[in-house]
DNA sequence: CGTTCATGGAGAAACGTATCTCCAAAGGCT
DNA sequence: AGCCTTTGGAGATACGTTTCTCCATGAACG
């Protein structure tokens, strides 16, 4: 039998089972070769249009389906994007980020999609099979801890990473982050302006680097502008400590009459401590969290809160990725030619390329003993949109 | 050349670019054939733990990794389920909903790795081409609308479906929903016992499954015990409404001196209602509220919840679709004959099988003139966990 | 000694697409 | 008339697995 018989007529006389139609169907339905099925539905090659109709419709009568399987073995191109999620025990993401998470995820899918990707959720945790199975195109790291093993290895296998969070020790294609210490800044400088005297800082004992940076910018101001640092730490990922810690900063022989909370319950926490202390806000506090949430808005008063722009960042990282991918640059002003990471580096030849996105600071009774203003940004570096 | 030339050495003279290896490179290394690496790193065939072991070393030394793209070209099976979610406008999912989603998605992505599985977030007004792109083994649908046109393609092409919510018009291989009737007839039964004289709704205008469902129940309960029907209905997605509509409910000549709203601002908005009108909770009015949020056990004073629980109700959906898409019946009483469609049914043949899962009351001090009691559960069908 | 079985493993055929190479025919040009 | 170029399209190969079939070999057995 020869190739060409085999190709047009397979399974010669096996009962030829119902199946999806392949583009070999589509080929012999409308008298044609593969190549020229395979052309006119994407729009390839030289064909005159009324072929390439002539195909189409052909394909659309039998219900043809390309198998994205085959597609994807022949050019190496899944469609896919790997979201990576860091896990703390058994959850998916500390409570605390809860909303950043659910509102970059979002950004992050919507960007992808409209580039022609789709997103897979793959919590860090999982098991080792399910990544070894799935053929990704690049991959977004939420947050990775030093020496993340897991991004080491995609990116030694070649696959472009881009991460949320600037990474520490583990080599990724570009990062993504705010300004952290541009944002700490900005409100250790409006609580100032607000009267503040003693600024407080609630935070967290983990060592990522929001926490980090943030503490680090929190401690530098207060050496520079000579204020006793007045802070305390508790584990972020427990949501009871915090109420706790509130608690405990409030009741301090120098009880602080400003207070920074680095994560989204600070906010209530704080107002509570403060009704139990008998602490009037903003008369005799001031309150700033971070947080994405709008309950914020409604509370009695309504605290000011920092928002980490979670849309803007899912957007920027996942468009920085299928740059990657793609190995073209869309403006995003990123040094590209750094994106591509040699398969088999020697030596550390510089850290990635990464972005600092602005925070916006959304200013509200809490934070305000005069007159409210309207929404102001901390500074934020030159030539960001 | 020969083929087995062609095997063992491909690439004859050309520049031998160095790529990720293969399992023809393994097998070459291994001084065996591909067949046996196949087997002895699948647990396959009959090979001695030797043999086993020594491949095993080689193809870990040589970092291989089986190209996914392929093993699903020659399976079948991608280990992909697409989590369709249906979209209102622009958003993803509607903002009332949002936390009933994310617990259900965190549960269905957990459920589904430990199986295997990953998910594939798709928004269900995804562009066509990346739909098709993608090689799926499955589908959970969220709230389909009726006649679907994406389901019904899906169910066609031989795609199992299972939807989250019972399906109106299209076909699908199993759903799940909650028991809404008995939740809402377990609800005002709560109130009843609470002292309600006139219990009132807050609605939504969409034609949703739960939203009718959950007014049907509400209005047959009215006309069994002579009642007046007192309540207002609002579009759902749009969450300033809520507040408009929580208002007016209060606002009537025949006003609830008890009410149970359907989504999850409600409770927040018809507080703040109560407070307008100077009616105390629970005193002069009994609340209810459908939420997934625990914002609700620190409320002043705490309010009584309805959950859908969510968590259950994603691990169900995502089991029952990787039994369909196995072939096995894992135990979740679920008639499993009927949930392979046939490719081509001739006519409908019955509806397909579904699951209702129960739902939860967290009684709290808004729902409760005398002393609070603990969780209590709405009566549930027999046979359920 | 001839037959049967179990063991260990090799060959080769798909899976369904994209794409590289090549060819025929039909103008267009000198 | 001969040559070049453009157009339209066919052939065949490769992507990297899994798996069906089949063949040696040696041991067990009557």
């Amino acid at each position: 039998m020869t190739a060409a018989a085999n190709q047009s007529g397979r399974r010669p006389t096996t009962s030829r089972r119902l199946e999806r139609a392949g583009i070999r169907d589509v080929a012999a339905a409308a008298g044609v070769s593969i190549t020229t099925v395979s052309d006119a539905l994407n729009g390839k090659g030289r064909l005159p249009d009324e072929t390439r109709s002539r195909v189409r419709e052909v394909a659309e009568r039998l219900g043809y389906r390309p198998s994205a399987a085959a597609r994807t073995l022949r050019t190496g191109r899944s469609g896919l994007i790997g979201l990576t999620v860091t896990t703390y025990g058994e959850e998916p993401f500390t409570f605390t980020e809860f909303a950043y998470f659910a509102e970059m995820a979002r950004a992050a899918t919507s960007a992808a999609l409209g580039r022609g990707y789709a997103l897979v959720v793959l919590p860090a945790s999982s098991r080792h099979d399910v990544w070894g199975n799935i053929a990704l195109d690049g991959t977004v790291v939420i947050d990775p801890p030093d020496q993340d093993p897991l991004v080491s290895e995609l990116y030694r296998s070649g696959v472009p990473v881009v991460s949320d969070g600037k990474p520490g020790n583990c080599p990724v294609t570009a990062w993504v982050d705010n300004d952290h210490e541009a944002a700490v800044l900005g409100i250790l400088d409006h609580l100032s302006e607000a009267g503040a005297r003693r600024i407080g800082l609630l935070t967290g004992t983990s060592t990522d680097t929001y926490t980090r940076l943030s503490t680090e910018a929190y401690l530098g101001w207060c050496a520079k502008v000579g204020q006793e640092p007045v802070y305390e730490a508790y584990p972020a990922h427990d949501p009871a400590a915090g109420a706790v810690a509130a608690d405990r900063l409030l009741a301090r022989p120098d009880r602080p009459d400003a207070v920074y909370g680095l994560f989204d319950p600070n906010g209530t926490d704080l107002l509570a401590a403060a009704r139990r202390y008998g602490l009037r806000v903003p008369d005799d506090l001031l309150l700033v969290c971070c947080s994405e949430s709008d309950v914020y808005a409604a509370t009695e008063p309504p605290i000011t809160t920092l928002s980490l722009k979670p849309r803007k960042i899912g957007t920027t990282v996942v468009n920085l990725l299928i740059d990657a991918i793609e190995g073209v640059d869309s403006g995003t002003g990123v040094d590209i030619a750094r994106l591509f990471p040699p398969r088999f580096r020697t030596a550390g030849n510089g850290p990635p390329p990464g972005t600092l996105m602005p925070t916006e600071l959304i200013v509200r009774a809490s934070s305000q003993r005069r007159s409210p203003r309207t929404t102001v940004s901390p500074p934020r570096p030159p030539g960001e949109v």
